[in-house]
Formats: C-alpha cells, structure tokens, sequence
DNA sequence: TATTTATTGGATAATTTTTATCCTTAAGAG
DNA sequence: CTCTTAAGGATAAAAATTATCCAATAAATA
C-alpha cells in the first residue's frame, strides 16, 4: 500500500497507529492536535496523546509532515507536498490548498528586503462560496 | 504623549503597565509571552504574568494589537498598523515588516478559489543580509 | 524463520502555557 | 471629590506539551 512506503521513504517505522495517522490526515487535509487524537481514538480507543506528540514531533523533523499556522486557530498539521498557500474562510473555517505563482512576490520582497528568500508561509482569509450563499 | 491617546483612541484606560507595554512593542516590534513578560518585569518588578496574558487578550479585542504567527515560533505579538507582510531569518530569527503590493496575488487566489479574499497573513523565510555574509 | 536490537506505544508524571478567580487598587466619568 | 468600573497582583485551576518508564513490536540480521 501507498501509504506504507510513504513513511518507509522517510524512514519511520510502519505502525498501524501511523498508518492511520497518515489515512486521516489525507481524508482531512489539515488537523490540529486535539481532533487528530478524536478521530484516532475511534479505531484505536487506547491511543495515548503521548503517541500524537510523539509521531507529530518525529514526524515533522523527517519533514513527513509540516504545521500549519493560521490566524486564530491552534497549529495544524499536514501531510507534506509541494510548496503551497492556505485560504481560509472566516466565517465556517474551513481551509483550502491554493498553489499560486509567488515568483514575482518574492522577488519583488527580495529586492526591497536584501533576504534571500527561498520559503514562505502565505494564508489568505476571506469567504467561501458556501457561506457567501447564506 | 502619543501612546496614551492611542490607548484612549481603542477605549484601553491608560495606566503605566499599558503605556510600557506600548513602549516596548514600539520599540521591539514583535515580541512573545515571555519576552515581553521579561522586558516588562523591568521596570515592573512585580508585574504579574496574568497581566500580560489579560492585557494582550483585549488588546487584541479591540484590535490595538495583532497576534502574528511564524513557523517554528511562538505567538507574536505587534502594536496594530497597516496590513503589511513579514519576513524572517531562517538563521537569526529575526523579522521585518515589509509592504507589499499583494493585490495581483489576490485576485489570482480569488479567481480560481471563488473566495471573497480580504486579508493575508504572509510570512517570506529566507536568510537576512547579515547572515548572509556570516 | 528465529533471534536480537532499537524503536514505538501506552500510562503517567512533570512542565509549561494559558485561563479563571478573588480581592485590592486605581483610572476616569460625573 | 466621590463613585463606579475596570485593571493589577496573587494564586489556583485548567489546558497543552514534554518527559519518563516499561512492555510490546517492527524490522534488521543471523
């Protein structure tokens, strides 16, 4: 299975608590500490919150996964992928992945700063469709 | 003096815990819990910490102050301006603000997600001139 | 496949961070 | 100047995170 190898690749033991941390995380994009355990707890009803920690945190160092800052909400967490933005809504919120060109951004903040840039964080906040509805 | 009707402008009463509190940040920029805590215990000695936490929490109510997160960082706090990005040394930590004309961006964001986008939380990581030449 | 080693998970304690409570003090309205 | 309301300090309580210990298990290797 895909998964297994997934965390193979970035040399993390295969435990079926992992597995199920990386089954979740891909149904719900991103979660923070607390609904993880929630939604852990249903298949593995021992589950310690030490475990979370722990496999968020070595996790996280191997780069598996990466948090999320987002005003307004504790961290959250992601499975890694290509480099990419976060829309969040204000109202329900509910958060998005966004891949944009930040080319010309960076280089218009390179220029001015003196950085040389290479990451970034970029969250945009507004409304979504569903809640611009009602 | 300027900080106190700053204060009054947000309906924030003025008492001098206030007033240095304003001081530091304005001096600073952007501080955590803790170093603003250490900073205040200076001229405050018996400052309390809960003061702090009370004080940083309606301020941010009334939106005299804005809570900036940046990844790998505990909370920041900055004294409330115009909407502006950061940018942070991935080697020094330190962090600048900066404006930027992000209004191509949004609308680019706008169109392919159909959110009514109004705010950014953008944070550029990259090496600072400094460190640069370290 | 069996054995061994190193890591992980669970339980729990310890720390750290944040929030709440209570009472005294002080800001500022009237 | 007096009064009302909010703020500050001390402290407890709660929440979040980290650390520790040991049994269980993944997976390397014999």
């Amino acid at each position: 299975m895909k998964n297994i190898s997934r965390l193979k690749d970035s040399n993390l033991k295969v435990t079926p608590q992992r597995l199920e941390i990386v089954k979740i995380l891909s149904t719900y994009g991103h979660m923070n500490i607390n609904s993880l355990y929630e939604a852990l707890r249903e298949k593995f009803p021992t589950l310690s919150l030490a475990t979370i920690y722990k496999n968020i945190h070595t996790m996280r160092d191997k780069s598996f996964l990466s948090e999320v800052k987002i005003p307004n909400q504790k961290n959250l967490y992601e499975l890694k992928k290509e480099e990419h933005s976060h829309i969040v809504c204000s109202k329900c919120d509910d958060i998005i992945d966004i891949e944009l060109d930040t080319s010309s951004f960076i280089n218009q903040a390179s220029s001015i700063s003196n950085y040389k840039l290479d990451k970034s964080s970029i969250v945009l906040i507004g409304i979504c469709p569903k809640c611009a509805t009602i």
